[in-house]
DNA sequence: TATAATCAAGTCATCTGATGATTTGGTGAT
DNA sequence: ATCACCAAATCATCAGATGACTTGATTATA
């Protein structure tokens, strides 16, 4: 049995205002009834639209000015595909970061300079490879390594994403397989600069996914068992 | 000048209760003091707090349960990356959307079945070409085919993540550029079916970014202008 | 007339206090 | 040992009031 969660009013409310605004009622730009209003038209309080607008507020859907009102500012949800990638599987995850890894790697290579390929030298130095004693600090760095790649990318939308996903997959590794993947050894690693250096984005691109390759397979053996 | 924007109590008790869970000092799983004790140790209104809690659950981080307590659920942010990504440039945007039509191009070809392939072909003729007339029903069959490629993917997390920037880059389109970019011709479309149809992911991939090169070159010349 | 200062209405921000609904752990009867 | 019941803890929601800010109109001034 799967009881269906009672929504609470804070969400209805959320969920209503956000139909009304996918469904352009209230167009980008428009300006939405006060909360007093509001709380008419919804039959709640005040307290609990604020809390409805705040969400959507936090979501990007709308901006609230003081003293002027609450206005629509997009309808694209920044908010719901990543929350939806909380629950999705850990191979749909792991294919989503490494979109993220190859095109970050393809952009690094167009545009590196010398200091980048050295300091992604050193960090790879740094974080040597895992001598079985202080594994949170080997994977800080090696985390540390693959996050300088996708930074030097110079893409911001990147940064962000790569971000969630490597936070997103070592939670979800955690609570559904309880043991490690194995990582990829530092010739991997090493491979990957060296592709970079090149500064053929094809090469970088199919360095990153040869690196990722066994990690992949590994882990549909893991998930089919 | 750029006035530093004052935020608001809510914001800030936002900030202070992220920045305790991203320092573990209430690690995931973790129950937070009930809404009276935040709201003494934050020295705001029992309101103003569940706002703040609001927004943090809406993101991913916290939970709450009714009658028991409110609890850390991860330290990953699931609003913030793609909250980031609204406010980056086109350029940016354009790129990680690449990133991820090119792995779901690959996806496809991998997992793609005949039924798909006939999918896409039809909805291809549907699509048909720019007549002058309806610009809005065009766009909405382009941007249909173009998801439907994702959904074949069988990723949720491309899916969803595609669906937010297809949404965004025409939003950001409208706001800084107000004209169209060229829409690549039914030629270049057939070409990403009849790739994805060879299964090769490589070839797929391919033919996405041989698809999207000659918009990103309009892109970066009228950004440049 | 054109411009600047002032004011008032509208609106969001925050606080306070109270009541309802739900969970949870203990207590006692069976 | 198990079950029913109860009470404390906690979140959910409501109501009313005050403060802060924005905006447009009004008025005074050069």
């Amino acid at each position: 049995m799967h009881a269906l969660a009672k929504t609470s009013l804070v969400d209805s409310a959320v969920e209503a205002i956000r139909s009304e605004i996918v469904g352009s009622r209230w167009p980008v730009g428009e300006k939405l009834p006060n909360e007093a209003k509001l709380s008419q038209f919804l039959s709640i309080s005040r307290g609990t639209v604020r809390e409805a607008v705040r969400v959507l507020v936090s979501q990007g859907y709308l901006e609230t000015r003081q003293g002027s009102g609450t206005y629509v500012l997009s309808t694209a949800d920044a908010s719901r595909p990543l929350t939806m990638a909380r629950r999705a599987n850990l191979r749909d995850q792991f294919e989503a970061r490494l979109a993220l890894d190859a095109e970050a790697a393809r952009l690094t290579a167009i545009r590196q300079t010398p200091a980048v390929i050295a300091e992604l030298r050193t960090l790879l130095e740094k974080r040597g490879n895992f001598d079985g004693s202080d594994k949170a600090g080997f994977v800080a760095r090696d985390l540390a390594f693959h996050k300088a790649v996708v930074a030097a990318s110079c893409n911001s939308v990147l940064v962000h994403m790569y971000d969630f996903f490597s936070t997103l997959i070592s939670e979800t590794i955690e609570a559904t397989l309880g043991e490690e993947l194995q990582e990829p050894d530092m010739a991997s690693h090493a491979a990957i600069i060296d592709a970079i250096e090149t500064g053929d984005p094809e090469k970088a691109d199919a360095a990153v996914r040869r690196f990722m390759a066994p990690v992949l397979r590994d882990l549909e053996r893991l998930l089919a068992s």
